[in-house]
DNA sequence: ATTAAATATACGTATAAACGTATATATGGT
DNA sequence: ACCATATATACGTTTATACGTATATTTAAT
């Protein structure tokens, strides 16, 4: 894949994505439900931030039943990775990052939980 | 030193200062007008530039005479350094990256070439 | 067929970035 | 004191981002 740096800097310069990102840094894949509730955050600034990343081939998507899961894309070039591995290690401790993970792990009724993987 | 991910990233965002950023990690310390011939840009754009890297603290500066040189700022965290160098990795062979180096090194009176380090 | 849930998009607006040109400031040399 | 060089900043304008609210789309359940 072709990433030029400074498209995939602008998608992690914004707090949002970025927070979306590191979620994903963990969690392999969530929905849109799982960022909305992990972040706090209104749906259709979620779901916006989501379709940039994914506009940019930063996430990839796939639909299950009503829900739509996003995990960082397969192709994402080795250097990217290590960016997000580098901005983890240097945010992964700080707010708002910390809630983040603890709001979706205990966020009732996560879809995985109900149904087939 | 406290820096932001966001913030950080927000600076990497603009090709200008990401070209900037590259080159420090290479070269250490810069002049201005090193620069500016090295990227091919007009001065003003390249010292604004240079000025929102200096007020983030992602670079600092130092006037020897009348230039003032940047390098990237000593306290930069360790993942902020590691987010360069996979920055360097994913486009030190692409274009502009690639001219921009060659510019520099085959920039005539370079200030360090004249004066004492 | 209707309804509800999950997600996406459209629209208008507000805020922020980036730009070129012009000008100010600082240093060094004459 | 004057001029040249290096750098910084100010100003007005254009362009891009991000936002909330409202609405459309898709799927699943009844």
């Amino acid at each position: 894949m072709q990433l030029p740096p400074d498209t995939f800097f602008q998608a992690l310069s914004d707090t949002t994505r970025l927070r979306c990102l590191l979620l994903l840094k963990q969690e392999t894949e969530l929905c849109v439900c799982e960022f909305t509730h992990a972040l706090s955050l209104i749906q259709p600034k979620v779901s916006r931030h989501l379709a940039m990343l994914r506009e940019s081939s930063i996430v990839s998507d796939r639909r299950m039943g009503q829900w739509i899961y996003y995990r960082l894309h397969p192709d994402l070039p080795e250097w990217a990775l290590a960016v997000l591995t580098a901005a983890f290690e240097g945010s992964a401790d700080t707010e708002p990052f910390i809630t983040d993970r603890t709001n979706l792990k205990t966020m009732p009724n996560r879809p995985e939980d109900r149904c087939c993987a």
